[in-house]
DNA sequence: TTAAATTTTTAGACAAGTCTAAATTTTTAA
DNA sequence: TTAAAAATTTAGACTTGTCTAAAAATTTAA
């Protein structure tokens, strides 16, 4: 099959071809935490592969081949981040880094099992949506909480940014997935907000609304 | 932390050990499927970080860092074989290879709370021995079941060839983990045994009582 | 006990993936 | 539109883990 670097490239390409349609090597290059140099060499591997189109200076982008491997891999960490988050009794927090090993994992047939033994569940502790066994995504088109007006109604389902730091502050305020909340107010001067949920008021800021995203 | 490859080269001089107190080279160059010439360069490595004594011709053991490590991934092993077996349904023929990967996640909190989710088992599937969290590993004496002499009952508890082959042709014959057995005959031709189980008779071949191993 | 066989190590090479430094291409902005 | 800045690629080197072939050490057996 494909090496572990070849499936981390083929998955940052995915997730980074979701806001920009030619993904750039400097993109990939801080995604990955590596030097553009490497990310070149690298993209004519898989490109000699015919996982992605390469034109030099141009980005790449994915071809059928490469978007496969690469939501299946986004298929296996996020059952296990419910794995370990339902079974194992993780905070949201906790299991990123775990899931990063065990998305590798090569067994299809053991992921599946993994599937039906907790349900078949369409989203990971995070809110983003599980592929199914055949590299179906539903994405669900979510608002950033940012641009819901004072007076609307909503309710918390992902969150943009996955860092710890983010996520161990929602969980503190309770700004957890599945919590339904109202915009009561926005500050024009720092565009703060302040929210009602469960009878309660809560203000958080511009930075904290644009990476919480909401359905309606 | 160590490579894949230290791992299993640390994991292979661990069970080699245990039926030889010096490992030689070329036992680990087969067990690992490798050339000699590769295993004394990954020896020098590993004495070099003092995880093996290791002298020059005269073969390896483990320091107790070493085993330390060594048993960590045996624990893991098991511990996702009796995962594979008792919550995905997996057969017992089916469950090594995957283990293989899986041994290597390197998350000890994660294996204590799988362990814990599973009710802290004592054996793995095929009768192994799950060393605890802090490396403690409760090696059962058992007799090859070769050894046992007509008249004498058992249990089935342990295998000592863990191929797909032998495994698939135990379960053919319900010749599995936990069943009592007696040995009702034994043919001195070609050393074959005639037992009983479960009211039926069952011939095996010396080969396979060899293999199979027995508590009384 | 010594010659042959076996085992092990050394020497040199290679592939994967990374790096730094330099060269090249593209983009930006005067 | 062209010079400077930014992005990208190329060139050459390094590490890890592997290999083959040859040399050295150990074991076996006459």
């Amino acid at each position: 099959m494909n090496t572990l670097a070849e499936e981390n490239y083929l998955k940052s390409i995915y997730h980074l071809a979701l806001s920009s349609a030619n993904v750039s090597t400097n993109q990939l290059a801080a995604l990955l935490k590596t030097k553009a140099s490497s990310v070149t060499d690298m993209l004519k591997k898989l490109a000699d592969k015919e996982l992605i189109n390469y034109t030099p200076y141009q980005g790449v982008n994915l071809t059928a081949a490469g978007e496969k491997i690469a939501v299946n891999i986004i298929r296996k960490h996020r059952l296990w981040e419910y794995f370990l988050v339902e079974k194992l009794n993780f905070k949201w927090d906790q299991v990123h880094d775990m899931a990063e090993e065990m998305e590798h994992i090569s067994s299809n047939e053991l992921i599946d099992r993994l599937d039906k033994f907790m349900g078949f569940p369409k989203h990971d502790p995070h809110g983003d949506p599980i592929p199914d066994c055949n590299g179906l995504v539903k994405t669900h088109h979510l608002e950033p909480l940012s641009s819901i007006v004072p007076g609307q109604h909503g309710t918390i389902c992902g969150v943009r940014n996955h860092s710890t730091m983010f996520l161990q502050y929602l969980e503190k305020q309770s700004l957890t997935i599945g919590k339904k909340i109202k915009v009561a107010e926005t500050i024009e001067f720092d565009h703060s907000m302040i929210l009602q949920m469960e009878g309660k008021e809560i203000q958080i800021s511009r930075e904290v609304a644009n990476n919480l995203l909401i359905a309606q």
